[in-house]
DNA sequence: AATGCGTTCAACCGCTGTAGC
DNA sequence: TGCTACAGCGGTTGAACGCAT
């Protein structure tokens, strides 16, 4: 049984909007508002078309105050902020750009500014390989990005973050992959903020778990072993900071509602819910330190991280 | 001029979240 | 609590267009 269809699909109008159509939704919007139904909204004014579908052509092209093309230097650059931040979240990039619709920036994104970054991270990087990836990827970047997205605007977007209020993090493993770093992290420390809800902030980790692949393969030079768990998903981390590898677990996030043991060779421990502590606090650096959440062990101890099965 | 190919972008599709009952 | 209907969202499609051959 699925659900019922939002109109009658056989007597409705597809495909471009002429411009008599527009002028009619545009004139009843005007003097009617959108009456906040867009379902009954065609029938009010004799359209044969689909609620959906004027909803779409009201907020994507009649709708006042819009902008079409000519994106600024200024509009890219929040654009490719905000993508390596939060992914593709149409909606909410285009809340920071007034007069730009989430399909306008989607498109903008996809067909041009994709490229002009990657185009730009291949003059950088003077076509080096700098990843541990298997050539063939780097031979179809376009392909990679679409399945690892948000891309990583390597070196060329600037990521622009408050970085006042992130940690600081050195690792003696870096190799130009540090943006890709910071960006998963500034997912974390200043992004999830806004997922209003915890689903939205577990389903938000959960699907940069499944978009990092490439990301985790640089993030953890030191132990695919790592990667490999946390991207196979697994059902307790979401991820671990860049800390852990430079100095000592200072953070651990994970999905909500898991129970966190933790101690260190100090002879500290503890627990905490992660819900209740977005950046869980109570472990200090350590030269050897160890967190275990549900099914898996984390640890760190020589520099090294470990995980496994309990 | 004809054809093929790549690019752009408006529009559609299907899914999820949520309000109302 | 479960169901239904709707709004909203992100991914995808395909027509139109431009350019190269």
């Amino acid at each position: 049984m699925g659900r019922a269809p939002c109109c009658d699909k056989a007597n409705v109008k597809k495909g471009p909007w002429s411009p008599e159509e527009d002028t009619k939704l545009k004139s009843f919007i005007d003097q009617h508002g959108t009456g906040g139904n867009w379902i009954a909204l065609p029938h009010k004014i004799g359209l044969k078309r689909c609620g959906k579908s004027c909803r779409l052509r009201w907020l994507n092209y009649l709708r006042p105050n819009l902008k079409h093309g000519g994106f600024s230097e200024e509009e890219d650059d929040t654009i490719c902020r905000l993508y390596s931040r939060i992914g593709s979240r149409w909606s909410l990039i285009a809340a920071q750009l007034p007069g730009r619709t989430d399909n306008d920036i989607k498109n903008y994104w996809n067909t041009r500014l994709k490229k002009k970054l990657l185009g730009k991270q291949r003059k950088d990087h003077g076509g080096q390989n700098h990843s541990r990836r298997p050539p063939k990827q780097h031979m179809q970047p376009l392909i990679e990005s679409e399945q690892n997205p948000p891309a990583p605007p390597i070196s060329t977007c600037s990521p622009n973050p408050p970085e006042s209020t992130l940690p600081s993090y050195t690792t003696p493993e870096t190799n130009g992959q540090d943006s890709i770093k910071r960006l998963l992290i500034n997912h974390h420390h200043h992004d999830v903020s806004l997922m209003s809800t915890s689903a939205q902030q577990s389903s938000f980790r959960t699907e940069c778990l499944s978009s990092f692949s490439a990301e985790l393969d640089d993030m953890f030079p030191c132990n695919h072993a790592i990667k490999q768990e946390l991207f196979d998903g697994y059902d307790c981390f979401y991820g671990v900071n860049e800390a852990a590898v430079a100095g000592g677990i200072t953070e651990l996030l994970a999905i909500p509602d898991q129970s966190i043991n933790w101690n260190n060779d100090d002879g500290d421990g503890g627990s905490f819910m992660t819900n209740s502590v977005m950046y869980p606090p109570p472990m200090a650096a350590s030269a050897t330190s160890s967190y275990q959440a549900s099914m898996h062990q984390f640890s760190y101890q020589a520099g090294q991280i470990h995980l496994g099965m309990l």
